[in-house]
DNA sequence: AGCACGCCGACT
DNA sequence: GTCGGCGTGCTC
């Protein structure tokens, strides 16, 4: 029984191992098992066991496991079906899908337990006041947006898992403002399905939100609930994981890798803030939480229900098409108007503040009320720069500009840490008339605090929150009303929801256009309307001040007027014009080499062989050095597959690479991005 | 991915 | 003479 065993590892190696087991059948397929390898011991997942003897390796090549982990298998069947789904989608190896999708796969195996607990997040936001209690009545819309949506999901729940294809019935969108009652929809929705006898995926951004969301869930579902986030260690986030696997939590909260959750007879996945970017992984396999919940609502027959104020394009363009269902909520529940938003020009201003932002912060000193001053991007901007001869400081390792931080005054480069002294003159020409200037949230910290001598000032950025607790001690002095300005990244959003706020300045709003990503406008846009969208929800009363260096671009100006239809009237034609996504798919690959030389190489002769294996409506873009050409020391050269569907995108990525690595020639390491979001 | 083996450059 | 670079091959 069970005397054979095939073994996959968190390795990117295609290939299953087989592995003999002298134990009496202690493991079987989806527990995972320590197992020699080489010269080491790894961790690996059991695929498939049974009597046969295998037919590949010679029988004394097969060694025995050395011991199994797991009591009860961690994957079952539909787990395993995920899991080799994402392995052709993503292109990765079955162990790092499953490496991907249990919490705790890729670190070491602590046996330490702790108890679950809800931090009491500081976050006091009106959220939370109103999603405690369940007598609370529904707007109209809400209400209508409710009834809709439950039809829909009726619908849903009806089909038999499996029975495949839903026709895009099984995708709704909750289009709204923030402060419009989307949570509230979420989780009448959400108990609905409970009541229903199915289960349900709740997705938000960050870990900061997960806090807060499953604080409101537990509250509200008691013991059905359960949180998986990366702050958990990995023996808390099994146990979480074994109590949602044996049926004991039916509704989980958590970022993205919560999309994995292995709930039995799913019926709802929630996805708060759609547009967010840290749905899409970073690492190998770069998958996108939207992306595999749509793969899981429609093959497990749940309903997948978005919501946003500022959809992402994909998402926009399936509503346009009818793939996804709209419902929208128009009005803020608190019954005012967003705020005004004023674009002001930076062009004539020799600071970083504009004579306009300058007044309104003095009238809302006055009024003994609060500013948030956003700064999008950590130091960009602030770059050293010779006026006589144009030469830029740039990182040895990585081409980006190297930013000055003048409490330790180093320059120091944000990709990989390289720390130097700034030079005092100009290394190419000598000339003094050369130095740091920019947009920094130092550099502006010590011109509000010269402008404003009287005012308590705090920043909060990576640096003044490095230390754990530090955020939370900020936002409640900020709170309490023990400061004036709040000046720092995006982090700051979270004071957003305090109502002693009055004024919100976007410093420098174009940072982000100016980046190389088609997706930049999207970005810029969708950080400008989130600020202001937030900032009406506490104080209709106040002031949105966008600052920026183009105050005519349409993009600032639609989202100054809140102009999400125009906006994507005009971005989606573009992409149309251009043949990017939502118009085309995208894979990316990055080939990294030390040598030059070698990456370009290497791309150069994968775009070769990759040509005819691609159909006619497909195209290879490329071979281009990365906008971020170096990092750490590596070259970085990318070539980027773009057809019309996914299908022959991947099979021609697959089978270049096959032919690449058969050749032998030139090994570099390859990094392969399906769906990138980020092209840097 | 690691980890070993193996073959060419500047140093205790 | 060695130490150490990373190119190549293998892991049941």
């Amino acid at each position: 029984m069970n005397s054979y065993l095939e073994i996959v590892f968190d390795l990117p190696l295609e290939q299953s191992f087989s592995y003999r087991c002298d134990d009496r059948g202690e493991a079987s397929p989806g527990k995972r098992v320590i197992a020699p390898f080489g010269k080491r011991e790894l961790l690996g997942y059991v695929v498939d066991a049974g009597d046969k003897i295998p037919a590949f390796p010679s029988l004394e090549k097969i060694k025995p496991i050395l011991r199994v982990i797991d009591k009860e298998p961690i994957f079952d069947k539909t787990d395993i079906a995920l899991s080799r789904w994402m392995t052709s989608y993503y292109l990765c190896s079955p162990g790092e899908a499953l490496g991907a999708m249990i919490p705790s796969g890729r670190r070491a195996v602590s046996d330490t337990v702790f108890p679950w607990d809800f931090d009491s997040s500081i976050d006091q936001g009106c959220t939370n006041s109103f999603a405690n209690r369940t007598d609370i009545s529904l707007s109209t819309e809400q209400q209508d947006a409710l009834e809709k949506i439950s039809v829909l999901a009726d619908m849903a729940c009806m089909k038999k898992p499996g029975s495949k294809k839903t026709d895009g019935l099984n995708m709704a969108y909750l289009y709204g403002i923030t402060g419009s009652g989307k949570t509230e929809v979420f989780l009448r929705l959400a108990e609905r399905i409970l009541k229903m006898g199915r289960s349900v995926i709740y997705l938000v951004p960050e870990i900061s939100l997960t806090h807060q969301t499953a604080e409101i869930i537990g509250r509200r579902f008691g013991t059905a609930a359960a949180t998986l986030h990366s702050a958990m260690t990995g023996s808390e986030r099994l146990g979480q994981w074994m109590r949602i696997r044996r049926g004991e939590a039916r509704i989980v909260a958590g970022p993205r890798s919560a999309v994995f959750a292995p709930l039995r007879d799913l019926g709802l996945i929630i996805i708060d803030e759609e547009h967010d970017g840290s749905y899409k992984s970073g690492n190998s396999p770069r998958y996108h939480a939207r992306q595999i919940a749509m793969h899981r609502s429609s093959a497990e027959g749940a309903l997948l229900l978005m919501g946003s104020a500022t959809p992402s394009a994909e998402a926009w363009k399936l509503m346009q098409e009818g793939l996804i269902r709209r419902y929208s909520l128009s009005r803020l529940l608190s019954g005012g108007k967003p705020p005004d938003i004023i674009p002001v020009s930076l062009e004539k201003t020799a600071g970083s503040l504009s004579d306009e932002l300058k007044e309104e912060i003095r009238q809302t000193f006055m009024m003994k009320r609060q500013t948030i001053l956003f700064l999008n991007r950590r130091g960009f901007a602030y770059f050293y720069h010779c006026l006589n001869c144009g030469f830029e400081l740039g990182c040895k390792r990585c081409s980006v500009s190297l930013t000055y931080h003048k409490s330790k005054n180093k320059a120091l480069c944000h990709y990989c840490g390289y720390e130097t002294r700034p030079p005092v003159s100009c290394p190419q020409c000598g000339s003094l008339e050369a130095g740091f200037s920019g947009f920094g949230t130092e550099f502006i910290e010590e011109e509000v605090r010269n402008t404003f001598p009287g005012l308590r000032i705090q920043r909060a950025d990576a640096d003044t929150t490095g230390k754990k607790g530090s955020l939370k001690e900020i936002l409640g002095k900020f709170k309490a009303g023990e400061i004036d300005i709040l000046l720092g990244t995006q982090m700051v959003a979270k004071g957003l929801n305090f109502p002693g706020v009055r004024l919100v300045g976007v410093v420098f709003a174009d940072t982000g256009l100016h980046l190389p990503d088609f997706r930049a406008a999207e970005r810029t846009f969708s950080l400008i309307v989130q600020v202001a969208g937030r900032a009406g929800r506490f104080f209709p009363d106040g002031r949105v001040i966008v600052q920026t260096l183009r105050p005519y671009d349409p993009v600032i100006l639609k989202a100054c007027s809140l102009d999400v239809e125009g906006f994507f009237k005009a971005e989606l034609a573009q992409r149309s014009a251009l043949g990017f996504p939502p118009y085309s798919r995208l894979i990316r690959l990055v080939i990294r080499s030390r040598k030059e030389e070698k990456a370009h190489k290497a791309a150069g002769r994968l775009a070769v062989l990759a040509r005819p294996l691609l159909p006619a409506e497909g195209e290879i873009l490329g071979p281009a050095e990365c906008p971020i050409g170096m990092q750490n020391r590596s070259y970085r050269v990318q070539l980027l597959f773009r057809g019309p569907s996914m299908g022959i995108l991947n099979r021609a990525v697959k089978a270049t690479l096959k032919q690449y690595e058969k050749e032998k020639e030139n090994t570099v390491y390859i990094e392969i991005d399906v769906d990138p979001v980020q092209l840097l």
